[in-house]
DNA sequence: TGTGTGACGATCG
DNA sequence: GCGATCGCCACAC
């Protein structure tokens, strides 16, 4: 675990996604931004990155995070995107089609 | 050391 | 409306 990685500030913010819901890269992207009060910014594709190389899936719940138009990643490193969409499935979050999560129903919003 | 390449997103022509 | 382009930074080569 390094110090000033941005790659941890995304993790923390991860961490307080709740089960349940779901969150998009570019939001995560900015409340990283904003609890890290970084020179540096977090971009929404630094994010991505940072999940793709989650170094603790158990506790970063990496699968709660999906693209702006609620859709799952192809891509998803533990398993594929079918299985980031049971185990959102299994939390309660439901499908509006094949890799879409209904964002008006289940998108995370962090209390200010 | 330089270059290419990413779980994205906003902008431009 | 859609593809190209850019921003941004870590990492492999």
């Amino acid at each position: 675990m390094g110090i000033n990685n941005l790659f941890e500030k995304v993790y923390r913010v991860v961490k307080n996604i709740p089960k349940g819901k779901v969150a998009s890269y570019g939001q995560i992207a900015k409340l990283a931004r904003v609890r890290g009060l970084s020179k540096r910014k977090i971009t929404p594709r630094m994010v991505g990155i940072a999940l793709h190389k989650n170094p603790d899936p158990e506790n970063i719940p990496c699968h709660r995070v999906v693209n702006k138009d609620g859709r799952i990643a192809e891509n998803y490193a533990f398993g594929g995107w079918k299985k980031q969409k049971k185990k959102l499935l299994v939390e309660g979050v439901k499908f509006i089609d094949e890799m879409h999560v209904d964002l008006e129903k289940f998108f995370w919003k962090p209390r200010p």
